[in-house]
RNA sequence: GACCCGUUCGUCUAGUGGUUAGGACUCCGCCCUUUCACGGCGGCAACACGGGUUCAAGUCCCGUACGGGUCGCCA
């Protein structure tokens, strides 16, 4: 039998959690779940000065709202705990000791450092291939820090013994550690233990290529749900961005990235953002909501832009479900329904009052509807009200559309009159007749 | 500066010696739709450059250029 896949997250809480940490995450996970291991969270927060506890909260609930959970950590089971770096100092204490009877270590100013062997140093990365070290000449790797002249420990120290303490068999960071994993593989081999696989992904950048920072646009997680992504898009999105299914399927759910997912499948160079595209994954996934969950989705963007949802608004959600890319588009998409009377935009109005015959036949519409027995079939009233006026039906849907909602374009006309019901459409008509007649 | 990784349409990518270099986003047409959006169809658009190796190179090798990364008592 295998030794069962533990993979690991280990951020460091100094500030939120990066999209690019983002995906370091996702792909462990994926790593994790695609073959029945587990995945660890491990918080990195030896420096003190940097580490605040609203970083660390970032931390889990990005993680939560991308749905990538963890076996073993904070708020979880698991026997290699405790799971903070901050409460380990036992065991890198005894870790060290091991270090130092091997010889290895010797002080410099207070601090210890770790001796290197002066030789090349190949490493075998399941995504970078076979990559070569030469650690012969002292002056371009120096001897390496391992615990500080005030007794602490550094994060190339602290990181080994916890993966190894931890059982970590696939170790996946960003590239940025490329070149520190000789130096962990030093490490690990004067401790005698066999080291993790290692797997380095490329980095994420800007739009523009630049390397993308703190202020850059959605380089902050927690940013996504602001916005109006779906995690399922986002996690499809930033799958996508340097991992590859090897042929041209791009929507997935989930599940679907599990299965499909593989070490191989991941690229050698650093993707940019592309927001138009993140933008259109995440309406793909808006379209595969039922219209019960879309509704459900989009009603907290609602509330917090002040609208109201009444009892109707799971009809009225439904009419805009493909209208929008981001669920922080839905206000704005049904605010017409919500409101009292209409409110026009200038465009919408402009066109409208270029139509002569709008008024007269808005007009004697409002009265077919009111003569209606009911209000199953408002569009046989449109298409006779039309006829009778010598025009076609299509010359009164548009001024009918603008006077119903104030804009050109939107939900399907029956959608708007049935929500809107006979008595609003009917004043909300002959509130636009006599806005007309004014102007 | 030294060392490491990389380079296919504007962007994300497929491609593992012989392809009309494929897909997706964006953009532009057309269709559907009595709106918009969705959907469908079509179009524009790429192998960084220079040398090799080979009958044959986007695919292999070497340089150059460009991009990224790393060189801490940060993580």
């Amino acid at each position: 039998m295998p030794t069962p896949v533990r993979t690991r997250f280990a951020p460091s809480p100094t500030g939120y959690l990066h999209v690019g940490g983002a995906r370091t995450a996702l792909f462990s996970w994926l790593f994790a779940r695609k073959n029945g291991g587990q995945f660890i969270l491990r918080v990195e927060d030896t420096d003190e000065a940097r580490n605040t506890e609203e970083a660390r909260n970032a931390i889990f609930s990005g993680l939560r709202w991308l749905g990538l959970d963890w076996d073993e950590g904070h708020e979880a089971d698991g026997d290699c705990g405790p799971y903070f770096q901050s409460e380990r100092q036992d065991i890198y204490t005894r870790w060290f000791q091991k270090l130092q009877d091997t010889g290895r270590v010797y002080e410099d100013d207070g601090a210890w450092r770790f001796r290197f062997e002066r030789k090349p140093i190949t490493m075998h990365d399941l995504v970078c291939g076979e990559v070569t070290i030469d650690y012969t000449d002292a002056s371009n790797t120096p001897d390496m820090v391992v615990r500080r002249s005030d007794g602490s420990f550094v994060f190339h120290f602290v990181n080994v013994v916890d993966d190894l303490e931890m059982k970590m068999t696939h170790v996946i960071r960003g590239e940025d550690h490329l070149m520190n994993t000789p130096k962990h593989l030093q490490l690990i081999e004067a401790l005698g233990e066999t080291p993790p696989a290692y797997a380095h992904i490329p980095l994420i950048m800007n739009a523009d290529g630049s390397k993308m920072s703190k202020r850059d646009k959605g380089a902050a997680v927690h940013e996504y749900p602001e916005r109006g992504f779906l995690p399922a898009a986002v996690v499809n999105f930033i799958a996508l961005l340097g991992w590859s299914p090897k042929d041209d399927s791009e929507l997935f759910p989930l599940s679907e990235l599990i299965d499909r997912f593989s070490l191989e499948g991941i690229n050698r160079s650093p993707s940019r953002f592309d927001w138009d595209k993140s933008m259109w994954l995440n309406q793909q996934h808006l379209l595969k909501l039922t219209p019960q969950a879309f509704a459900e989705a989009a009603l907290p963007y609602v509330r917090s832009a002040g609208l109201d949802p009444t009892d109707q608004f799971p009809a009225i959600a439904a009419s805009v479900q493909e209208k929008v890319q981001l669920l922080a588009e839905v206000p704005e998409a049904i605010r017409f329904y919500l409101r009292e009377g209409v409110e026009f935009d200038p465009a919408a109005l402009e066109k409208l009052a270029g139509n002569e015959s709008a008024p007269t036949l808005l007009a004697s519409l409002a009265t077919s509807f009111r003569a209606l027995p009911d209000w199953s079939s408002p569009k046989d009233a449109i298409a006779a009200t039309a006829t009778a006026a010598g025009a076609k039906p299509g010359q009164l849907m548009f001024p009918l559309r603008v006077a119903l909602s104030g804009k050109t374009g939107g939900p399907d006309l029956d959608a708007i009159l049935t929500i809107l019901g006979r008595d609003e459409s009917i004043r909300r008509i002959e509130q636009t007749v006599s806005t007309l007649q004014n102007a």
